[in-house]
DNA sequence: CAAATTTACTAAACCGGTTTAGTTGAACAA
DNA sequence: TTGTTCAACTAAACCGGTTTAGTAAATTTG
């Protein structure tokens, strides 16, 4: 591919290779003019682009960050990476990005494997399962910053959601729509900070409107196995309730499905509200009111950070957060009797 | 950050570079035993990683690949890349993204920037308005594939969906229902093949069925300003379409928004067939009928194509089809009277 | 038993830049 | 006139590996 060496360029111009690089590098100070304009024409005409391997290698820095996400290919992660990937490119930085599908080890793996590639830094969504990992690359001196996800015991250099104020909006939402039964579908929020805030949300806005908080209305849903109870025998219980707020898109969506098959009808029967935006939601047969986060600006954000963070290693660390909104469509309604 | 190097691990083992890099390098022919013993050991000790940059400038390849597409944030898209990045993560690849925005001279850019990154090939979707810079990097001897968009003219390294087929199959599906006055919604196909063979199969379809085709039901649209006549007027005209067949994802996106606002309904007005999978499809008012490409799939093998070129560059370029399939839906219905 | 071969290494060049420590000739000061 | 200073460079070390050519000692061969 491209042959053309500095030393090439420094010979045209008949000067050293060390003046060859003070040029490229905009240190103009003890050089003529002449010699300037000398290189300048050799590097034109050669058509002379610099190896960026050997000089990262003298400086020790790649100019290339990591980013540790559960699946790209998701609708906010997508556009998490957007925002990380457009401020890189911004400030001539580049992204790598690595998917773990939801798996620890996976993350573990992604881990190792930029730390190896000796990436500046790293923005991870991490599952929580690597913390010990996680904080012995960070004492290496690896910069990292978290997102989205909060664990208890992690670092503290992260940027996510207002987890607890948007829960908290949400609920009261229905609230004021005169829910009084809303059923809070989340996965389990043990360990899991970010989680347990859009409890805590759900559970003081209850407490403001002196809502007694029943546990039968906090409702399990894994990735691996689903619902706990089924939407259904939960929809048909003594005690059911007349909302749903759910806490992730893969639970609004399996959710969505199993209203669906049962042919339970949005608002009528309950009314739903999803965390997190959902895609074409517009042409929907009952469109989902969502509260949404701002899945470009975390990835900025993140970015932003992680860059201050590799260029001024001992600042502090800091914990961002970015307000969420309230996306109003049609699947919440005040409820029936 | 890890401070290790090859020469501490040779230190500590008590022999030379050169002996610790052959064992790195999985060269024992010519070492003892018990001196991979004590390599072995060393490295353990001092927890050495080679540096990657190190050894790359030495074999100058940066064991990268670029990918140019649009918007990594698309429904397909996103899809595609996580194919590009699986496959190249199984062969100890990297991948870096660069969006362009459907703007050419971003498109340009993102070219030089990874030419000057020195990556060892590279993935586009490309505009077709860089063909000439594009054949300038491969005549510099830069590996690149082509996917999704075909142009005359462009090399011929590529892999695409069988556009052609796709459309003649769902122009098909719609003829079978009834349909007779088909309504073919299109980017201008002028010098993009890809397009252009998806007129192709449309136009065949209605040939094979002895259908004669009326210019009136080709429609336009273009990304920044939409479509040329619009829906409405299509749809009330003396000649109007009983089906709309839609060229992509946004086009679809774009008439279904306005055939909602006019409140025309499908499939009771007209039927709709789109080209490409549509999130969360399952629950619109109207589940819309489309055919859907793989994008996964054609992320794969585009990786593995590239892979290909770059390890055996005298090797002849292909192109790689991939069929679509059609999923039904309830967009589409006979037409009324 | 000497010569040829093999084994098990090492020294040094190299990849393509950056950077530090000099070097040279001209201008200036004492 | 001679010592300083300064502008305008250059030589060489360095980044951290890989690779080639070479070497000493052990083993095999004639």
């Amino acid at each position: 591919m491209a042959k053309v060496k500095l030393i090439d360029v420094a010979q045209l111009a008949s000067v050293s290779k060390s003046t060859v690089s003070q040029y490229l590098n905009g240190r103009f100070d003890y050089m003529s003019k002449e010699t300037q304009v000398r290189v300048r024409a050799a590097i034109k005409e050669l058509d002379y682009v610099p190896n960026p391997i050997a000089r990262n290698l003298k400086a020790d820095k790649t100019k290339t960050i990591g980013v540790i996400v559960r699946d790209i290919t998701g609708f906010d992660t997508s556009r998490t990476i957007r925002g990380v990937d457009d401020y890189c490119k911004a400030v001539d930085y580049n992204a790598l990005i690595y998917n773990t599908d939801f798996d620890p080890d996976t993350e573990a793996k992604s881990l190792e494997a930029l730390y190896q590639l000796r990436v500046d830094g790293i923005i991870i969504a991490s599952s929580g399962k690597n913390n010990q990992l996680i904080s012995d690359y960070i004492k290496k001196g690896m910069p990292i910053v978290h997102f989205q996800l909060e664990h208890d015991g992690s670092e503290k250099n992260l940027i996510l959601s207002d987890y607890r104020q948007a829960a908290f909006d949400a609920t009261e939402y229905l609230i004021q729509l005169g829910h009084k039964r809303i059923c809070f579908v989340t996965q389990d929020f043990k360990n899991v900070k970010s989680r347990n805030e859009r409890y805590i949300g759900y559970a003081s806005a209850l407490e403001k409107h002196h809502i007694p908080l029943d546990k039968n209305l906090i409702q399990y849903w894994q990735r691996e196995t689903g619902f706990e109870h089924s939407p259904k025998s939960i929809i048909s219980s003594s005690a059911a309730p007349t909302a749903f707020f759910t806490q992730h898109l893969a639970i609004t969506t399996e959710l969505l499905t199993h209203l669906n098959q049962e042919k339970i009808s949005i608002p009528d029967d309950v009314s739903l509200i999803g965390f997190d935006e959902i895609p074409m939601a517009e042409f929907f047969k009952v469109p989902i009111t969502v509260v949404k986060q701002e899945p470009y600006i975390i990835g900025k954000e993140a970015a932003k950070l992680l860059l201050e963070n590799i260029n001024d290693k001992n600042r502090h660390s800091q914990k961002i957060m970015i307000s969420c909104s309230i996306t109003q469509r049609q699947s919440c309604s005040s409820p029936r009797e």
